[in-house]
RNA sequence: GCCCGGGUGGCGGAAUUGGUAGACGCAAGGGACUUAAAAUCCCUCGGUUGCAUAAACCAUGCCGGUUCGACUCCGGCCCCGGGCACCA
């Protein structure tokens, strides 16, 4: 083994330091390239999914600084959140020093990997100088009517007397904690109007060309824009007539009212349903039989989560006892309540036609109901109704671990927001924590009580703190100008930077933190902040680094450590292999075995520069490669330099980093063939220098001391990426195939520019086409210009 | 359940627009060098039949279709992964 890593690669990465290379202007000279990596959650432990997520960014960052561009590749940590709190419970300590903590360990793992980050931009979202301005966007969010209040149903464990997030909720709804089965609470909860921004994080999806198809798809989807109609049933119950049934206000008519998007199949309902939290549900049972099936149904349902009950297989329900009159037959259905229908999507009551909708038919056959097929309904009916599946968004959290909602509540003046000015609301440090009970602020005795800003009066703080997808939805601004104490970021600053050019993270987060970094910039945007009105202009969504086919995560404990391999391997070896194994989009299964192989290429680069022309020892006689052997060795490593320039630079493009891996293997391979051809010194320095400047971006340490080992004074970070000359790429002879009825008979090989004449004349000639086609009829040639040819005969 | 991906040798993966399936790497087997080992170097390596580096057939999750030609396009299934709004 000859390249010491452990030597050379903290050699290197203190002369980096030194020379502040990484170091970022405050604004771009010359062409800008913001390179973002999602900033990860202080875990205390990097994992490989890290490893992957950096070494992807920072290869884009080396190759586009080589390119000329001024590059921001910043990086810092998402460092509110539960798992913070869940230690301190644990412990019996504080989230701080434990988030502290966990950053110290990461950094020193981060630096150990050589990426080019600039730290003098490093952010903290769980600091004051950071939360500030997070508390300063709910403001904003305020000032601007998009953020209010509503009452909303939370996991609750009666037993600890929480609120429990559903990470907590584990199987069959029970607490993490106690295994009490876990109920549904109203709570009043702050929300954003994220709804009210629908219309415009849908269409302008369209502009996103940059981002990958099925994370727009899912984005649409999740939005949910349907176009349908609200139509009114009347009600029949067999005990009470028709119209009998209180009248709700400003209603002529009783009625049920439901949302459709295929009012033409309104002959084919044959029942209705309404979720069980529907204000008629109970009220359709009273005086039937049904009564109490329905009342024990919906006691039932509120002791499953709503998330459980979204993704459960099989859908229940039971009859209501009410009937209902379709207005386009007058035939008298049933109504039904089932946990399929949500009450927050639409008016909470559908008509069910399950010839038509696969919910309705494996509802209707689970309880017997009639399948009705029927001719299309084309009267008119209904009002019609735009709806979102898309709901507000729900910011408030009773945990301590975030940033504090900065409202005060003042019996005379009601829900007062804090003045900017005394931003940040502190957390405060005298709280316990329990795991029990409420919010660990309202243990706080300083937090609590605070001072109207409105009329100077006693007030009482909110207690609840935001969720933390708040600070990480507007981070990037704060990375164009990070230590700005007078606002968020400087607009003019920003400008300069924004938007992302290029935002690389994983793809469990293609729908909220991407959902949510948009509507943040949208309301920037809005209130004058930001010229972007979208913030990622290209996206690269990479595949989870899983081990034994799981996800990698903290809360699985199935962690890879990336330090072991830095150890034994080094920091070149680590990313190469990562960006080796798997393109970047696709899982990644870990194995510790190949990364042996990328060590073993690495030290083939080593000796191929380091060790001109060793004595070989041993093994047989070195064969030139097969298909350029007629030809002369000094234009062929010429023609295969510029060749592999081309490749690996229309690779690296497009992020195709496995393949440019490979090419970089096949190149050096080739270049070890001629290694002892003294007469080729001139060709191979220049086929070496370009290998090694491919390879910075990749392995950099390895690449920076080979470079220098040259002779070279400059840092090879510092060089330009390597043009090829289009005049010297092409290939003198070409190989084509031969195939007959489609099969692979036999390849010809011919000059690179034979007309199709020659090439026929000469597939006709070959040995193998002549003995498959003795005494058959050729029906047809098909010739495909310098691809193949095929003979179909009969 | 719903939405979005993926499925190619023993393994990770490669394959411009439908045109030589298996690049590159790993593992495995054989050999060279060495007192020996490590390292390095050379050869073989999808499967079946076969003495064969002769030839044929089969082969890209499964079933069917389009085409001179399908990993690639179309229809129907099966399996695995991600997301599902309080994990981040």
């Amino acid at each position: 083994m000859l390249p010491k890593s452990s030597i050379i690669e903290p050699h290197w990465q203190g002369v980096w330091e030194k020379q502040q290379l990484f170091l970022t202007d405050k604004a771009p000279q010359g062409p800008k390239y913001y390179d973002l990596v999602m900033f990860p959650y202080p875990s205390g432990n990097l994992h490989m999914g890290h490893v992957r997520n950096y070494a992807i960014g920072d290869v884009i960052a080396r190759y586009k600084r080589m390119q000329g561009f001024s590059v921001l590749q910043p990086i810092g940590w998402d460092a509110f959140g539960m798992p913070a709190e869940n230690a301190a419970i644990k412990n019996k300590t504080h989230p701080e020093p434990w988030t502290d903590k966990c950053i110290e360990h990461m950094k020193v793992q981060l630096k150990r990997l050589g990426l080019s980050y600039d730290w003098s931009r490093e952010v903290n979202t769980s600091k004051p100088d950071y939360y500030k301005w997070t508390q300063w966007m709910f403001l904003l969010m305020y000032e601007r009517g998009l953020a209010y209040r509503k009452k909303a149903t939370v996991n609750f464990c009666p037993k600890c007397d929480t609120v429990l997030a559903n990470e907590q909720v584990v199987k069959e709804d029970k607490c993490w904690r106690c295994e009490t089965l876990v109920e549904e609470k109203e709570l009043e909860q702050w929300f954003f109007k994220i709804t009210e921004y629908g219309d415009r994080l849908l269409n302008d999806l369209e502009k996103l060309a940059g981002w990958p198809e099925p994370v727009k798809i899912m984005q649409r989807n999740w939005i949910g824009k349907s176009e349908g109609v609200e139509i009114k049933f009347k009600i029949q119950t067999p005990s009470v007539p028709s119209g009998h049934l209180p009248l709700a206000k400003g209603e002529k008519e009783r009625g049920l009212v439901i949302y459709t998007t295929r009012p033409d199949t309104l002959f084919g309902v044959t029942y209705m349903v309404l979720a069980p939290e529907h204000p008629m549900a109970l009220e359709l049972s009273k005086g039937t039989s049904q009564e109490k099936p329905v009342r024990d149904y919906i006691d039932k349902v509120k002791h499953e989560s709503t998330h459980e009950r979204s993704m459960k297989a099989a859908k229940d329900g039971v009859f209501s006892g009410g009937y209902a009159v379709n207005p386009a037959n007058n035939d008298t259905i049933p109504i039904w309540i089932a946990d399929y229908v949500l009450m927050e999507y639409g008016t909470g009551a559908v008509m069910a036609v399950p010839a038509h909708d696969e919910r309705d038919l494996a509802f209707a056959k689970q309880n017997n109901l009639p399948i009705k097929q029927a001719e299309p309904y084309t009267g008119d009916l209904g009002v019609k109704k735009t709806n979102y599946k898309l709901r507000d968004w729900l910011v408030s959290r009773q945990r301590y671990w975030g940033a504090p909602i900065p409202i005060i509540y003042c019996d005379k003046c009601g829900t007062v927001p804090v003045r900017k000015e005394d931003l940040p609301v502190l957390l405060p440090t005298d709280v316990k924590f329990t795991g029990e009970g409420a919010s660990p602020l309202t243990t706080s005795k300083t937090f609590l009580k605070a001072k109207c800003p409105k009329c100077g009066g006693e007030g009482r703080r909110e207690t609840d703190t935001l969720d933390t997808f708040n600070c990480s939805s507007w981070y990037y601004f704060r990375y164009t100008d990070p230590h700005n104490n007078k606002m968020p970021f400087d607009p003019g600053v920003s400008k300069s930077w924004m938007p992302v050019d290029q935002y690389i993270g994983g793809i469990e987060h293609a729908i909220l933190h991407l959902l949510y970094s948009r509507f943040f910039t949208k309301v920037l945007f809005d209130a004058g902040w930001t010229s972007c009105d979208e913030p990622f202009t290209n996206l690269l969504t990479q595949g989870m680094v899983v081990k034994d086919g799981a996800k990698m995560s903290k809360s699985k404990g199935n962690v890879v450590d990336p330090d072991n391999i830095i150890q034994k391997y080094g920091a070149d070896t680590a990313r190469l292999f990562i960006l080796f194994a798997s393109p970047p989009e696709r899982e990644l299964e870990w194995s510790d075995a190949g990364v042996e192989g990328c060590f073993r290429f690495l030290n083939r680069v080593w000796r191929l520069v380091s060790e001109p022309a060793p004595p070989r020892r041993g093994g047989s006689k070195i064969q030139g490669n097969r298909d350029v052997q007629s030809q002369v060795p000094g234009q062929i490593i010429e023609r295969k330099t510029h060749q592999f320039i081309k490749g690996v630079t229309e690779d690296v493009e497009k992020f195709s980093f496995n393949t440019a891996i490979a090419k970089m293997m096949e190149f050096t391979n080739l270049l070890y063939e001629y290694k002892n051809d003294k007469s080729l010194i001139s060709n191979s320095a220049f086929a070496i220098r370009n290998l090694l400047l491919l390879l910075s971006p990749f392995a950099p340490h390895l690449s920076e001391e080979l470079w220098h080992q040259l002779g070279n004074k400059d840092s090879i970070l510092k060089q330009a990426w390597p043009k090829y000359d289009p005049a010297l790429i092409a290939e003198t002879e070409i190989v084509i195939p031969i195939s007959i009825n489609g099969k692979l008979k036999d390849t010809i090989t011919v000059p690179a520019d034979a007309k199709e004449e020659e090439i026929k004349q000469k597939a006709l000639a070959n040995e193998k086409v002549k003995n498959t086609t003795a005494g058959k009829q050729i029906i047809k040639t098909i010739y495909v210009p310098g691809k193949m040819i095929n003979l179909v005969i009969k």
